[in-house]
DNA sequence: ACCGTTCGTCGAAGCGCTTCGACACGGTCG
DNA sequence: CGACCGTGTCGAAGCGCTTCGACGAACGGT
C-alpha cells in the first residue's frame, strides 16, 4: 500500500530542489548563497540559473532556525499622546530602509502589551535586536533591555544611560543654539513653547533636555528665559500664546519645539497683532520639510530624523557583529536660519 | 577525546527542556501549548509549571518551519509624496493591535524595493498573509497579489477588484455626503479643496472617488462645483485659495480633504476676508481628531482609519482560516456637523 | 616521486518545533 | 466477559536550512 508517504504537492521549491536541478549538494547550493566557502564559477553559475530557473527563496522561518539569525529587528514604538507623528514616522521609515539594506527586516511592535512586547519578540528569537523609539528618563524598557540577551538601541536618551547604546539628536547644545541665536540678534526676552505638558510629565527626554540648554543658555547669554508647554490644536496654541504675551509682553523670541503648535502659532502672531519677525522672532525645533513650509520660512534646528533613524540601526548592527560601539551618540545640532527671526524692533517692549 | 559533542551552553530553555522538568514527553508540551489534543489537568498543570519556572517561550523560527504559520503578516505602505501621515500611522497601530489579538506580529515593508518587498517577505514565508495599503487605480502590486500563494488585503480600492479584498471607507458617498450637507444649507456654489496634484495623478483611488461622490451630488442637488487639488504648506493653501476665490468668488461651501491644508485653510479664509462659517463653510473629510482641534470645530467626515485597519485584519486572519471574505467592504460614511457649516449669508455673492 | 596544501564539494548532524500514528489504559455495551 | 471505544500520552518523522568535518583532486616544493 502506501509506498510513498504523504507527498505534499510541490508548494514552494527548497533548497533540495535547488541542489538536485543543479547537480550538486544541498551543501553547495547553501554556500553558494552565503559565500561562506569558495566555490568554482561553474559550480555557481548552474546552482544560480537553478535557482532562477525554479524561482527558489530561503525559508526564513528554517533558515531563522539553522543559522540562529532571524535578519529581523524590532522597532518599538509606543505611540503616546502628544507624540509628533510626522516625526515618527520619518524614523520608521529611515530605519526600514536602512535595516533593508543590511538585509534586515523590521517587526513593528506598539507598547500596548507594555514592555511584555518587547520581552516577547526576543525571548521567542522572532527578531535579533531591538529598536526603542521615544525613550523617556526613566523608562520602564530600560531595565528590562538590559537584561535582554538581545542586543538593543535606544533612539533618545533615558537618565542613566549606562550599559547601553543611544542615538539621538543634542537636544540640549539644540536649546543653547536657538537662545544663542536670539540673543545674538539683540533679544532679551526669550519663551520656549514647549511639548504638550504630558510630555514633559512622563520625563521625556528631549523635552526635558531643550528646556535645559535654553535655560543655561539664558543663564550665559543674560536673557530671560521662561518655558511653558505647549497643547496641540488651535485653540490651545492660541491660548498658551495669548497668556504668554499678555504676562510678558516683552517676549520678542519664541522658541518652539512641537510640530503641531508651528503652523497654528504662525497663524496666531499676526493676529495678536505681533509680526514675525519684526515684532517676534521665531526659531522651531522640527524637520526641516515643516520649517520650509510654514510661512514666512523659518529659522529652525531641523530634527535629523532621517539621520538618527539610519544611525540606530547601523549601530544596532555593529552590535549584532560583536562590535564595540559607543554608549552614546549625539548628533550636532545645526541651526538654519530663514525668514522668521531678525533683530527685534527697537520700539519693541524689550528695550532695557 | 571529544565524548560530548560541542555542547552550547544552555541559552534559551527549549521544548525539550521543558518536558524533562515536568517529566513528560516532547510533543504533550506542545499539546499543551497548541491545546490540540486532549490533555489532563494533572500533566497540563506539571507542563505549565515547568514553562514558567524555565522561563520558556517557544523559539518563532522552529515554529515556522514546522507548522507552515509564521504568525506574522506584512504591512506594505509605500510612503509616497503628499501622503497623509497620521492618518497611515493611525492605520498602522490599529493593524498592530488588532494584529496582536490575533496573536500575530507585524512586518513593516515599505515599497523602496518595490513590489519585490512584498514578493521577497511572501516567498520566503516571513509572512503568512499580506496587507497593502495606499492603493492606487492601477496599483503594480495588484497583479503580484494575486499571483501570489498568500492571502492578501488591501486598503483601499484598485480600478478591478475582481478576486482581491480590499476594505476602505466609502469616499465616493463621502464626497457626496458633503455636498448633500451644504445643499441642504443652501448653498449654491461649493469647492473642492482635494489632495496635492501627484496623488490625483498617479491614481489613487480615495482621491479619484471622493471627486467623483462630489461631482454626482453636485449634478443632483443642482449645485455647481469645482474641483482642484492642493499642495502641502501654508504658501501653496494660501495661493490656491486666493485663487479660487478670486475664480469663483460666489463660492460659499468649502469640501476639504486634505489634513495638511486644513489648518492653513482656516487660517487663510480670516484672511481673505471670509469668515467661517458666516461667509464660507467648511466640511473636511479628516480623522475627527483633526476636525475637532480646529478653530472653529470642523462639521467632518471622518477617515475611520481605526476601524479600516481592524476590519482589514480580521479580514486578513479569516482568509488564512480559509474562510470566504467579501470582495469589498466599504464602510458608510457619516457626516458630524459642527460649527464650521451654515447657511450661506444673503447677502453673500450666492445669490441666483 | 612524495608529502603537505589549498580548493571545491559532499554527507550528515543538528536547529526546536508540530503532528501523525500507535498504544496503554480504564470504561461501556451487547 | 470479550469486543469496542475514547482518553491521554508517547515516539519518531519530518519542516528546510546551516555548518562541521571529511575527502578527492590538483598543485607546488624539494
Amino acid at each position: 500500500m502506501s509506498g510513498a508517504r504523504r507527498r505534499p504537492p510541490p508548494g514552494q521549491p527548497t533548497i533540495a530542489d535547488v541542489a538536485r536541478h543543479a547537480g550538486v549538494a544541498v551543501s553547495t547550493v547553501s554556500y553558494v548563497l552565503s559565500g561562506k566557502r569558495a566555490i568554482s564559477e561553474a559550480t555557481r553559475a548552474r546552482v544560480l540559473a537553478g535557482i532562477r530557473a525554479l524561482g527558489y527563496h530561503p525559508h526564513a522561518g528554517a533558515r531563522a532556525l539553522a543559522s540562529r539569525r532571524a535578519n529581523v529587528i524590532a522597532l518599538v514604538l509606543p505611540l503616546r499622546a502628544g507624540m509628533q507623528v510626522p516625526v515618527v514616522m520619518q524614523f520608521a521609515m529611515a530605519v526600514v530602509t536602512t535595516a533593508r539594506r543590511f538585509d534586515h527586516d523590521v517587526l513593528l511592535v506598539t507598547s500596548d502589551e507594555g514592555p511584555a512586547g518587547l520581552r516577547r519578540v526576543a525571548a521567542t528569537a522572532l527578531v535579533d535586536g531591538v529598536l526603542v523609539m521615544d525613550v523617556e528618563l526613566d523608562d520602564p524598557r530600560v531595565p528590562l533591555l538590559r537584561e535582554l540577551t538581545r542586543p538593543g538601541v535606544l533612539i533618545g536618551l533615558p537618565a542613566d544611560t549606562t550599559g547601553l547604546t543611544c542615538v539621538d539628536l543634542d537636544f540640549h547644545r539644540a536649546g543653547w543654539a536657538c537662545v544663542a541665536h536670539l540673543a545674538g540678534l539683540g533679544h532679551r526676552h526669550v519663551a520656549l513653547l514647549g511639548a504638550p505638558a504630558a510630555v514633559y510629565d512622563r520625563g521625556t527626554g528631549f523635552a526635558h533636555r531643550t528646556r535645559a540648554g535654553v535655560a543655561e543658555s539664558a543663564a550665559a547669554h543674560g536673557v530671560d528665559a521662561v518655558a511653558l508647554p505647549c497643547e496641540e490644536g488651535a485653540v490651545a496654541v492660541r491660548r498658551t500664546l495669548t497668556d504668554l504675551l499678555q504676562r510678558h509682553p516683552e517676549v520678542s523670541g519664541l522658541i518652539v519645539q512641537n510640530e503641531a503648535a508651528v503652523g497654528p502659532v504662525l497663524a496666531t502672531l499676526p493676529a495678536l497683532g505681533r509680526r514675525v519677525p519684526r515684532d517676534v522672532s521665531v526659531v522651531a525645533v522640527c524637520p526641516d520639510r515643516f520649517a520650509e513650509q510654514a510661512s514666512p520660512m523659518l529659522t529652525a534646528v531641523p530634527v535629523p530624523a532621517e539621520e538618527i533613524g539610519t544611525r540606530a540601526v547601523a549601530l544596532l548592527m555593529g552590535k549584532l557583529d560583536g562590535e564595540a560601539v559607543p554608549e552614546v551618540t549625539l548628533l550636532p545640532p545645526r541651526l538654519t536660519v530663514r525668514d522668521s527671526t531678525a533683530a527685534p524692533a527697537p520700539s519693541a517692549g524689550a528695550g532695557r
